[in-house]
Formats: structure tokens, C-alpha cells, sequence
RNA sequence: GGUCGCGUAGCUCAGCUGGAUAGAGCAUCUGCCUUCUAAGCAGACGGUCAAAGGUUCGAAUCCUUUCGCGAUCACCA
């Protein structure tokens, strides 16, 4: 309900209390009422009945009459048990629409130059290796949270950290040099990340059999595993490229550009964007400037050895190394440094946006009172957009056991997918050849983020691309459609606009769906505040359902009266809008056609 | 073992800061294509909200305990 037809009816009811009762309420509570019972919004009489005393239902029924002499929004009341159940005017839903409907983009707020920025980081890969499902689910989520935080008026900038450093990618690189000399993208025909990936899974092999060998010349496992002859050249490897060796670093860098080259298809084939990018190898030295400064202000302190430690035991964490004995620093040291380069870098800055899986819930707890201890203001607007595992039937994905679902190969199947369903559908006769390809593209990737985005990110998922993803009832190809739908529909209708002041008796499916448009708005406010896309998701299956309803049982085009027919065909048009741009939100695609 | 998260219909999930008889979809069954796209609509079936206590007018929701599942507790990232 509007927040401005509930200030409206709480001053009646605050009138009613003072006439009658010689008292005032801070504020009455509101909720929409249930389906099974009569009526449109429902004021809880408990709490008030309470404070004078009164059985709820006379009283309920008191303000009810009162209130349909006062208010021109009420037509008539109901009192069940301590519910007021009122029911409103046609006019008033008639109003309510007029205003949604001259908003333009409504629910969206603009950002202004000067609103606050948000830093949204997601996707964060390893240059080792392509991108797989788990990375599905942070850049779609990633990417729909920062549409979220935009379309509520901040300033947002979408970034990744590549991890493009470490002893990961010197695998790829010894392996690539010891069994694949002169491969190359183009060579072998394979996306570059793809290429780098099959060196890494031939690292591992390499290295298991090593291990195997030496074992079975008598060494103990675990030694072996030390001093496997491919892992000593690895890690050779990464100290040659630290110290800026000329040979390796260029290796590294031709390899990380094949990666990047096929991540960035990857991305435009996901269809997320980035503003910026932060690279491992320029951040990984940051953070010690940090220690230093948290040393001075005797928030950390420093062990005999020499390493450096933050103790958290009164937080009920434990202690958390920051510098390791040789000066060298961790994870967490890096972290601390970005998050204060980010903040230099971006001086509008004001709060950041971290989509990590949720393994690394401790991780950034400790990270974010850390910076709060070391006195960053903006420590309190860092949020961890944590989610859960995206598990398969068969069990945990390991990239190094081939158990994962790979990015490409799954966006790909889902199109097939939709093709297939499309094809024994046979509805998309009128389409060229060019559109159809396009269609299963748009409705494959539909499904693919709506089945991840309606679910709680908190939640894990299990993920079965055997079965893959339905495309009946709550799923992302059933709103597309629904879209298609309105759109050839009003093409049909002609767009006349909607014509004010006109005195229409409202049908229940229709004030629903009025209903569930005035919900828009503060469910996209909510979304922002919880980070949760799934709250959009959910929404915009809940206006298709009354979009629906409304559809298969009353007809736009056979409605004789002109002002009816009118008033509907906007109605459609702007449901139609409101699908496509809560759709975009989550990076959805909703077609014209279909 | 400590810490954190999750547990709602056979399956996949909603359920906002406590409110009415706990809601959708899938699956199963029954109707509806000669009127705007049936990827739909209308209806039936299906629940001791993991369990037990507590808080109160009122609990799936808040508190405590127990059970189950998962994550995490590295001088890894």
C-alpha cells in the first residue's frame, strides 16, 4: 500500500482517537489484506484495543464507520476478529494509477551527480582456469545487486579483482612450456581461458603421477608431494616472477591475455559489464602501509619472530596473522590495502560491495573490524554479499577432478535447451532464422539467471544440468513471455495513452494489478537495503501472476467502451514496462516477440 | 570441539520489522483453445513450518536447548 493513502487514513483514525478518546497513537499499523477475506488494506486493532481497553471488534468497527464517513478513499469495512479489512474506492485505485502510470521509468530513481557511490565487486577469478557455475552465480548476482543500488539513485562502480598472480597460474605456465610448447588460441582453435585451463588440469595430472613415481621409490607421501619435480619448477617459476625475471613475465602476461580474451566473451556472452578492474599483481604488495600505521596506533602488535598479529579474542574471534615472519604478506593483508586504495581512487566513494562466496564469511568479518579498529569511517558501509555453494547431484565441484560445470558449456546447453522447447512448442513460426537463434540465446540465459536470482543467496543451491531448468510457472521464460504477450497484444490495441479523469468500475483482477504496481517501488528500496535480487525476482513473479489472471479471463480488445478498453491497454503497457525494467535489473532480457 | 549459515508440501522455493485458515511453481488428478499467444487460466490433492521449551492477546518469524546438513577455524588464496 502507499505510504500516502496510509498517511491519509492515519489521520482520520488519529481524529477519530482524539474526538472519541482523548488520546494519540505514534502510528497505526497497516497491512494488505489477506485474499480469503473482503477488503484492500487492513488496520491491526489489536495494539490499539489494548492501550484503551476496549474489545477490538467494537472498536474496530467504530473507526471503520468513521472511517468511511471521513475518507474519500474508503467504499465500505469489515471487522474479523481485531481486523479492520477496508475496501477501497474505485477511485481511488483509479488515482493511484494515473500516477504510476505518468512516471516515467517509475520506481527507478535517477542517480545525481553528486549521489554516493557504491563499488560492487564480483566475479574476482583465477587466471588459471575458465569460469564455471559457482562464478554464474556471483557475476549474475554481482551484477544484479549493483543494477539495484543504481536504479535507487547511487552512483555504482562494478569491479573485479583478477587474482592474476600466484603459484595457480605458474602451473598453467610450466605445464603449457613442458607439454604444449607453440599451442596457442588460434593454433588449437580453443577460447584462450580454456587453453590455460587444459594446461592446469595436465599440471595436475603431471604433478599426481610424480607424486606416484617418487612414492614408489620409497618416499613417503607426503615428502612426495613436496618435492614433485614439476611443482619445484613451479614454484621456481613464481619466484623468478617475482623477481620481475624478463622470460617469465612476458609467458605470463601472453597467457593472461588469452585468458582475458576469453573471459571477456564469456562476460558478454553472460551479458555483465565492469567499470573497473583491479589486477593482484599491482595489489598484492599493498597493505603494508596499513600495518604500519596499526602498528603505530598499538591496534596490532608483533610476535618475537617478527610477524604481525591483530588479536580479536574480545570480538569472540581468534588471533588473525597480518605479516608473516619473513615481512611477506597474506591474504588479508591485501584486502586491507585494496579496500583503502579503492577508497583513494574513488573519492565519492562511500561504500563497497563484496560477492564472495559464503566459505568466506570469517574472512571479511575479521577484515571489516579490522579496518573499523584502524579507525576508516567507511568501514561500517562495507557489506559481504555472501552466498551459498552451488552444488550438483554429484557433489562438490573441484575444478582439478573435472567436476565442474563449465561457464560456456552451460549458457550453451541452456540455449539448446530453449531451442528444443521452443521447436515442440512450435510457436515461433513468423520469426526469421536470425531471430529465433537470438530468442533461444535471450530465453536460455532467462532461465539460467532467473533460477539462480529467485533464491535467497544465502541459500545453496543445487544445481542439476541433467534435468536442466524448467520453463513452465516460476521461471524466467514464462515472464518473457508474458512480455511478448503484452507487446503484441498493445501492437494490436494501438497505444491511445490513458485518459484522466475517467469514472470506470474496477474488476478484482485489475485493482490487483494496480496493487501489486504500487508495490514496486518499495520493493526495489528493500532489495537495496537486503542486497537481495531474489525480492525483485520474486516480485516480478507475483505481478506476472496478477498479469495473468487478469489476461486469460478478461478480454482488452472486446471491451466496448472506449475508456475501458483504454484504461486497460495502458494498464498492459504499463505492466509490460515494469517486467522489462525490473527484468534489466537482473539482467534478463525480455523479448518483444516470442 | 569453537564460530557462522541453513532446515517450510513428494521436489524447487516465497513468507518484509511477530498477526487472520502458512503461500506459489513442478509432479498427480479434473475442467477450459471458434474471442487479444494454452510456455496460459480455473479447480482438486498435498503441511505436527526439524524437535522441545520460553516470551504474549498472537510465533514459521524473537530467545534457549537438542537434532540434521553445510561452511570455516593455515605464516593458502
Amino acid at each position: 500500500m502507499s505510504t500516502y493513502l496510509q498517511q491519509r487514513l492515519s489521520s482520520i483514525i488519529q481524529s477519530y482517537f482524539e474526538e472519541n478518546h482523548a488520546i494519540r497513537f505514534e502510528a497505526f499499523e497497516f497491512q494488505t489484506t489477506r485474499k480469503d477475506f473482503e477488503g484492500d488494506t487492513t488496520v491491526l486493532i489489536f495494539p490499539l484495543a489494548a492501550q484503551i481497553k476496549m474489545n477490538p471488534e467494537t472498536l474496530g468497527n467504530e473507526i471503520g464507520s468513521y472511517l468511511k464517513k471521513q475518507s474519500n478513499d474508503v467504499a465500505d469495512f469489515n471487522v474479523v476478529k481485531g481486523f479492520l479489512n477496508l475496501v477501497l474506492t474505485d477511485r481511488f485505485y483509479l488515482e493511484q494509477f494515473e500516477t504510476i502510470y505518468s512516471a516515467p521509468n517509475y520506481g527507478h530513481i535517477k542517480p545525481l551527480k553528486n549521489a554516493p557511490t557504491i563499488m560492487v565487486e564480483f566475479s574476482s577469478p583465477n587466471t588459471n582456469k575458465p569460469l564455471h557455475l559457482g562464478h554464474i552465480r556471483n557475476n549474475v548476482l554481482g551484477y544484479a545487486v549493483a543494477n539495484i543500488l543504481e536504479a535507487n539513485g547511487n552512483n555504482v562502480v562494478r569491479t573485479q579483482i583478477i587474482n592474476d598472480r600466484g603459484i595457480h597460474i605458474c602451473k598453467s605456465m610450466v605445464a603449457w612450456l613442458n607439454y604444449g610448447k607453440g599451442e596457442s588460441p588460434s593454433s588449437s582453435g580453443l577460447k584462450g581461458d580454456h587453453l590455460v585451463g587444459k594446461y592446469y588440469v595436465i599440471f595436475d595430472a603431471e604433478y599426481k603421477k610424480q607424486i606416484q613415481e617418487l612414492v614408489a621409490e620409497g618416499l613417503l607421501e607426503e615428502e612426495a608431494k613436496l618435492k614433485a619435480p614439476i611443482l619445484l619448477e613451479a614454484q621456481d617459476m613464481l619466484r623468478k616472477w617475482e623477481s620481475n625475471d624478463e622470460e617469465v613475465r612476458s609467458l605470463w602476461r601472453k597467457m593472461n591475455e588469452w585468458v582475458y580474451t576469453g573471459f571477456s566473451s564469456t562476460y558478454s556472452h553472460l551479458g555483465v559489464t565492469f567499470d573497473s578492474y583491479y589486477y593482484e599483481s599491482d595489489t598484492y604488495l599493498l597493505g603494508k602501509d596499513t600495518i604500519v600505521k596499526g602498528l603505530e596506533m598499538g591496534v596490532l602488535y608483533t610476535k618475537e619472530d617478527g610477524s604481525v598479529w591483530i588479536d580479536l579474542t574480545n570480538e569472540g574471534l581468534d588471533e588473525k596473522l597480518l605479516l608473516r615472519s619473513d615481512g611477506t604478506s597474506v591474504y588479508m593483508t591485501q584486502d586491507l590495502g585494496t579496500a583503502q586504495k579503492r577508497f583513494e581512487d574513488v573519492p565519492s566513494l562511500a561504500g563497497m560491495v563484496y560477492t564472495v562466496g559464503n566459505e568466506q564469511d570469517y574472512h571479511f568479518k575479521v577484515l571489516f573490524l579490522i579496518l573499523k579498529k584502524l579507525g576508516y569511517s567507511w568501514a561500517d558501509s562495507l557489506f559481504h554479499l555472501s552466498y551459498g555453494m552451488v552444488d550438483l547431484p554429484s557433489g562438490k565441484m573441484k575444478s582439478r577432478e573435472g567436476t565442474v560445470v563449465d561457464a560456456d558449456d552451460l549458457m550453451k546447453a541452456m540455449e539448446l535447451e530453449a531451442k528444443r522447447i521452443a521447436i515442440s512448442a512450435g510457436k515461433l513460426d513468423s520469426l526469421t532464422e536470425n531471430e529465433k537463434e537470438n530468442l533461444y540465446k535471450v530465453l536460455g540465459l532467462g532461465a539460467l539467471k532467473y533460477f539462480i536470482l529467485k533464491v535467497d543467496p544465502k541459500k545453496r543451491i543445487l544445481f542439476d544440468p541433467e534435468a536442466s531448468i524448467d520453463f513452465n510457472g516460476n521461471t524466467g521464460p514464462f515472464i518473457q513471455y508474458t512480455h511478448a504477450r503484452i507487446k503484441t497484444l498493445l501492437q494490436r490495441v494501438g497505444s491511445e495513452g490513458l485518459t484522466r479523469d475517467v469514472e470506470l468500475k474496477l474488476d478484482s483482477r485489475e485493482r490487483e494489478i494496480i496493487k501489486q504496481l504500487s508495490r514496486y517501488p518499495e520493493t526495489l528500496q528493500q532489495a537495496a537495503l537486503q542486497y537481495s535480487p531474489a525480492l525483485v525476482a520474486n516480485y516480478i513473479y507475483d505481478l506476472v501472476k496478477a498479469y495473468n489472471t487478469f489476461y486469460q479471463n478478461i478480454s482488452i480488445l472486446g471491451s466496448k467502451d472506449f475508456q475501458l478498453k483504454n484504461f486497460r491497454a495502458a494498464l498492459s503497457q504499463k505492466v509490460a514496462e515494469v517486467i522489462a525494467n525490473a527484468c534489466g535489473l537482473l539482467g534478463i532480457v525480455v523479448p518483444n516477440r516470442m
